[in-house]
DNA sequence: GCAATGTTGTAATAAGATAACGTCACAGCC
DNA sequence: GGCTGTGACGTTATCTTATTACAACATTGC
């Protein structure tokens, strides 16, 4: 199933779509917002987002951002999910950045394994002020 | 306002009883879940809780986990909140672990430093499996 | 007393997510 | 062809989580 890297034309329309709007956008999305940018793409329910998102997260393509109920487009292409991922999220501008640190990674996978604790996932957000927004 | 470490004496009758609900906790609890229980108190409405919960995160005496939409009980009685804290949740038994690691925190400032960006908060979920569940 | 501040109570509503149902398209098999 | 399994789709209703808005009351400082 993760075989290899999806492109768009492994897509169905809705993902797309969804994928699409993501992309255009300059930061995160919530579900909301995306189904309101694609009503006059005939989209209607929010399942129709939530279910194109369930597969573009699984698919690697998209993340989700636990302390904002929200998604964004993975801007590592070809994200594997499997390293641990850290973001760094602007509070003043809302842009995020994704980032992927070894270091970080390694000393998670230290300290699930002292505990004996079988990591699945791994959720690192960072809040604060990027340096754009500092300056101003 | 941080300036001591928050007892018992210092917070309302709400504050108190959501704080009890936390802690007579095994795990993390929903705001709405902490209504539920708290109903022959005197709760009424949602926002009994949200403000309550609001103070005693503020006090350090309280985590928000992102990832579940919950709360939980400080396990580290004085977690000024500045240390970059841990969560592993067990998917299974819904135990939450709190953890604090001064080489992860270490980490993580020098990431943020690197990119000049100004941490605010840290927010670190492992969601898993914990060692008693793997053997059952 | 009086203003400023903070906590409380209540109702209403917004925002985020899922459940349950039926339909349709397509691939694999007989 | 006809059958069947699978996965995407559409729609409605419902559930969970969180906030806005307004009024009442208490506490403190002047
Ligand atoms: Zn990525
Ligand atoms: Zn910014
Ligand atoms: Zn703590
Ligand atoms: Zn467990």
């Amino acid at each position: 199933m993760n075989e290899h890297v999806h492109e768009a034309m492994d897509l169905t329309k809705n993902q797309s779509l969804v994928m699409g709007a993501l992309t255009r956008s300059k930061g995160p999305l919530s579900a909301y917002t995306i189904l309101d940018q694609l009503r006059d793409n005939g989209f209607r329910a929010p399942l129709q987002v939530y279910r194109a998102l369930d597969k573009l997260v699984e698919f690697g393509m998209v993340h989700r951002l636990e302390s904002l109920n929200a998604f964004v487009a993975c801007s590592h292409p070809g994200c594997d999910g499997d390293n641990t991922i850290a973001f760094m999220i602007c509070e003043k501008c809302g842009q995020v950045n994704e980032i992927t640190d070894n270091a970080l990674a390694k000393r998670v996978k230290q300290l699930a394994g002292d505990a004996s604790f079988a990591l699945k996932k791994t959720t690192i957000e960072l809040r604060g002020i990027c340096r754009t927004c500092q300056v101003a």
